[in-house]
DNA sequence: GTAGATGCAAAATTTTTGCATGCCG
DNA sequence: CGGCATGCAAAAATTTTGCATCTAC
């Protein structure tokens, strides 16, 4: 997404934040952009707090904080936790049924989503058992990613 | 498992340390019978603290935090992390043949073991295209338990 | 005896909070 | 204007580290 689809989403979100009785400020815009424009990178929130500042104009750190959590409450954002000990976000795709699920490589440490629906899996008679009410689901695959198959292969030879 | 089991696992316990050249100690045995007598708890670090040092016998919080690396380290333990911000641990089962599935109430926050295997899931060949090599997977599982879900039923009446 | 382990306290990290000031609606 | 938002700094909370001492092997 560009940043002219950033400005054709102001008033959308602008809309987002009123619903819920938040003000628009330039901040919240800046972190919008900033997390649309790395839509797929799970960013943590010091490398937001990085490239908000990037434009050469100045944020505090607590207002990332604050800002995220408020993106989450409104369902803008959804926090992704891939064990490296830092709160890391994600943009919510409305378009897909279900939360996607991430690829982390155990050695790069890089996340890939995987754009596939888990739900169903789990909605077959076998969990019918369980005795709660199931709604969602987190799938984290692990493993190791292509690049670095392929640099463990060039070190053999 | 009970405490006869911890002291029958000992000999076991202390041949694995000492096969990556760690030294068997008081401690990592206490640490060791709080974990086991707690498998299915999932506790975060201060849990275990506190439950080692309830034996009358005093322990540093440090010393928690180095062992339950190396138990991490040598497999004895998993981390799980349910998004509540605290590093958590279970006891891994060797004889499962993946690693099982949480179940997270939304409600209570009470996570229960889901015993199934579901790696299969992930290794048809609709996973083929995704160029990475797949060693493990989490899945987590979020909901309402039954318990929650009879309280938000009586709160009804 | 020696290398590794512990305990304590200090330090480092990450996240939250209080409060004066600023700015949206 | 009024109240929500921000920035700063201080505080809290969690985890790591340094070092003297202790202990397992």
């Amino acid at each position: 997404m560009k940043a002219e689809a950033v400005e054709l989403m102001r008033d959308e979100f602008a809309a987002m934040l009123q619903g819920c009785g938040y003000k628009m400020t330039s901040q919240r815009l800046r972190v919008l952009d900033t997390i649309i424009r790395n839509g797929d990178k799970h960013l943590k929130i010091e490398e937001i707090f990085d490239d908000v500042k990037s434009d050469n104009n100045d944020i505090g750190l607590a207002t990332i904080y604050r800002t995220m959590q408020l993106f989450e409450e409104i369902g803008l954002v959804r926090n992704v936790n891939i064990g490296d000990g830092y709160l890391r976000y994600h943009v919510v795709d409305r378009t897909e049924k279900s939360e996607h699920c991430h690829f982390v490589c155990k050695v790069c440490g890089k996340v890939t989503d995987v754009h596939k629906n888990f739900m169903s899996f789990f909605e077959d008679d076998e969990f019918s058992e369980l005795e709660f009410l199931l709604t969602g689901c987190k799938v984290q695959l692990v493993g190791i990613c292509k690049n670095c198959l392929e640099k463990m292969n060039d070190e053999k030879k």
